[in-house]
Order: structure tokens, then C-alpha cells, then sequence
DNA sequence: CAGAATCCGCGTGGATACTG
DNA sequence: CAGTATCCACGCGGATTCTG
């Protein structure tokens, strides 16, 4: 897989950094923008809800499970300050709000199945790497595995191919 | 390089979420956890560094300029701990440390490459949605853009394709 | 229904000093 | 050189209350 890498190297590998790397261009880095953009806790869950379908704000409190108002609110704002998110507001009565993703949230979707991808084939070696702090759960882990990712569930048969799980 | 999703879409997209999204296993994905590892504040510039040659200790710090030793040793630790991050003492006096990543860790760069080329392509869309939030810097904004990412620095006719720039 | 406002704990990360 | 240890500021995110 490191082998067939023809254009991709060249973004974070081939190309030359200057060094030291300073540190003004480190904070203002697009990627390092876009990754933290998209790491806080809820964000890379509501971007795939949202690209599945649009959401009613209540709809979307009830999907996730576990979001405070004010954290669905604030990141909901967010995506839609950054253009990745679309906020459409029915004047109805009681008052409804939509929100779906735009072009450019969608696209977003692409680069992050790629690193989802790469999760689900690595978090095993990581798993196992990492001795005793995996996520053991509040009522013990699970015995034949790790419950699978509700991101990445694989089941239809697309691209998974689990080097563990012995086949239970 | 973004149309030959093939088996991509699959994975944030087109599966089934199980509604509402239980908590635990948000909390326990490994899309989430990886995402999580990768974005904190050094963790991308570092296996960008050593994606590119091996580093001593102080070499990295020299290099990154604004981490502090803490930092660069949780940061090493963790990367480390996770199997992504290889470390080698050199029992020499003054001893010498030498980092360098695994190839677990160097696959990790592929669909993180995916996702700095999403930045680079799109970031100019987020800055111009995000009014007034963008990265100023310390003395004023660049006139025909911002300071391209030291993370992915085009120049040598890879993939760059500015859609904005106005070819000053 | 769709928020806004307030309070607060906790984890991340910086600064500094010390060590083998 | 390659760390460790301690202290501390700030921001993320949760809980709760109130509103149009």
C-alpha cells in the first residue's frame, strides 16, 4: 500500500519543509486548520449525518445521543460559518430549521472516508500497540473484538477485510 | 484523485448509521480516536517530519520551533505507544535518541495526504465564508492570499490547481 | 421547536526548573 | 543530549436554566 503512492507523497511527504518549520505558518497551515476544524468531538459525526440526509436541529439532538444543545448549536454554526454546512430556517410555528451539508462539505466527505478507511484497517495494529488503553467500556470490553466503528460499519461487503476478528 | 472513489464513498457515506448514535461507540471509533491522535497541536507536524527522514531528539525540537521539550515528548510518547512512531537509543554519551516512523506510521501519511490536498483545494472557499476569522497573522494579512501551508508547500507542479490566486 | 446565556470541570499545552 | 517534574492559563465541552 506505501508502494503505489504516485501523486500522493507529494503533499506531505516529497515535497520540501522549510526548516525549522516556523511557527506562524504552522498555526495558519490550511491543514492543520481543516484538522482541528474537524477533530473537535462532534463535528466528524454531524458532517456524516449530514451527508446522508438533511437534519432538523431536534432530529439531529435525538440522532447523536449524548450532544448538549449548546454543543450541536455551536458546532452547527461553525460548519456553517466555514461554508460546510447550509442552514435554512422555515418560518413555520412552531419555528423548523434545516441543515444540510453544502458542495463543499460534501466534498470534504472523500478525504475523510479516506482516513476513516485507514482506521478501520489499522486501529487493530494501533489496538495492540497500545497496551491496556484502548476503550474498554464502563462494563467491561467487549470479548471477541471491539465494537465497530457506528462511522465505518462495514457488513455490505465494500472494502472490509479485518486482519483480526476471528470470525466469531 | 479525488473521482476514483471507488470504494471510498462507502465508508462515511453510503453504509447505514444506526440512529440515534450510540455515545459509547462514538467515543470508541476509531475514525473518532484516530482523528482525535492526529489533531493535536504537534502530532501532524511531527509525522510529517519524520515521514521524511529520521530525527534526533533535539533535531526535532530544533525543527519545529514553538514546541516546547514537554510537548515533543508526550507528543513522541504517544505516537510511540501507539506503534506509529519508532524510537532508538543510542547508549553513546551524551546519548543520542533517534526517531523515525514505522510503517504503520508511514501509511498513515497516505490519507492524510488526502486530506491536506482537500485543504489546499478548499481552504481558499472556507476563508472566504468565514468572514473576518481566518488567519490574519501578526502584521496584516498577505494581499494575494495566505501564506501557503508549510505542511503542503506546491510549487513543483504536483497537483496544484489555486482556484482563486490571481496570478499576481 | 430551536436556540441563547451562564456556570464550571477538565484536559491540552505552555513556561520554567532540574537531572542522568 | 534527552529528557522529567511542577505549576498554571486557556479553551473545549457538559449541565442547567430561560426564551421567542
Amino acid at each position: 500500500m506505501a508502494t503505489r503512492n504516485t501523486g500522493v507523497r507529494t503533499t506531505l511527504d516529497s515535497h520540501r519543509l522549510p526548516i525549522p518549520v516556523p511557527i506562524d505558518e504552522y498555526e495558519c497551515c490550511p491543514v492543520t486548520d481543516v484538522l482541528r476544524r474537524v477533530s473537535d468531538k462532534w463535528t466528524l459525526l454531524l458532517i456524516t449525518l449530514l451527508g446522508r440526509q438533511p437534519y432538523r436541529f431536534n432530529e439531529l439532538h435525538r440522532a447523536v445521543e449524548g450532544i448538549s444543545q449548546r454543543m450541536l448549536t455551536r458546532t452547527l454554526r461553525v460548519l456553517e460559518s466555514d461554508g460546510l454546512v447550509e442552514r435554512e430556517v422555515f418560518p413555520t410555528s412552531p419555528p423548523s430549521v434545516e441543515y444540510r451539508l453544502t458542495p463543499l462539505g460534501a466534498s470534504l466527505l472523500e478525504p475523510l472516508s479516506a482516513l476513516a478507511s485507514w482506521a478501520v484497517d489499522h486501529h487493530a495494529e494501533i489496538a495492540a500497540s497500545r497496551t491496556g488503553t484502548g476503550c474498554p467500556g464502563p462494563a467491561g470490553r467487549s470479548p471477541a473484538g471491539f465494537p465497530p466503528s457506528p462511522l465505518d460499519r462495514p457488513g455490505r461487503g465494500s472494502f472490509e477485510r479485518r486482519t483480526d476478528e476471528p470470525s466469531n
